[in-house]
DNA sequence: GGTGAAGTGGGAGATAGTGGGGACTACTCT
DNA sequence: AGAGTAGTCCCCACTATCTCCCACTTCACC
């Protein structure tokens, strides 16, 4: 099971490529092969998901049931925009447009560890994202990750 | 199970790396392999975790999910902020410059041996923690936590 | 005081990040 | 169909940073 953590920033040339953190590749299980599938994230920015990952995403939307508008409408708009993508010989990835429009990356990317996946964000929607965050609330996720309480996961 | 106690001060050099203090690496288990992850504490300082304590953390992530609002950004700021470290041949290990910056950690670093982590602070910043807590309040809380009741956790 | 471990400092090679040129492919427009 | 163009991928090159290795100092314990 890989294990993403740690935030990287790094800037995207002309050419639409992304160093992929040195770190981050290091984390890659052997079986990813150094492949990943890209979706669009649920906040403005991408989930990179890498190879053997992705299968466990798959395994999951196989298991929405497509006859509830609810089901349909959630698989439909996950898999639409998704994309694959593989590291180049210098261990860059090529963003695709559409997916960078849609998150707002422009000229620098920031990549966060999430354990099992990626996410990339555009640095200053990140730091915007961030705003909305107060003390308080990181003080809980704290509490929450580390006591021995099962994690809340209402909204 | 590691059990870190003691206080240890060692000077940064100019490459941001700190001896890790002998007395703490005895208490390392063969586990854990001379392998950390530095994570952002709660006060100004960091959490400093032996790869197999860290096991547990994980454990504690994997158990988020990653579908609902909460679950995204209680891993994504927890996980952001955290590395993975080793001991070099000298022992020593080399503070991620994020980390100290976040920790205000400069010139110094003292290592307090906290059970089952570490925690790395600042000298001084350390010491005006020491400052905000008169004695009275450390009794206060001494009974508390030692207390066979259970510790009422709410500020 | 000698010996060894612990802590500190710096040089050199390796690695990561970044940028650009050039070949190949695929698609489009004439 | 052929030529032009956009996009992709590979290679090379430069730079900054990290990491490994060696060397010196200090302290503690015989």
């Amino acid at each position: 099971m890989p294990s993403f953590k740690g935030q990287y920033e790094h800037s995207i040339d002309a050419k639409g490529r992304v160093a992929f953190p040195a770190k981050l590749r290091k984390s890659l299980s052997p079986d990813a092969q150094e492949r990943f599938t890209i979706v669009r994230g649920q906040e403005p920015c991408l989930y990179l998901y890498p190879e053997d990952e992705w299968q466990n995403v798959e395994q999951k939307l196989s298991q929405i049931n497509n006859f509830t508008k609810k089901g349909r409408l959630a698989k439909r708009n996950f898999l639409r925009y998704a994309e694959d993508l593989s590291l180049d010989k210098q261990n860059r990835i090529a963003l695709p447009s559409d997916l960078t429009e849609y998150a707002q990356i422009n000229g620098k990317a920031v990549f966060l560890g999430m354990g099992e996946y990626i996410e990339v964000w555009d640095p200053e929607i990140l730091a915007e994202a961030d705003e909305a965050l107060d003390d308080d609330a990181f003080e809980e996720i704290f509490e929450q990750v580390m006591s021995d309480e099962p994690v809340n996961e209402g909204d």
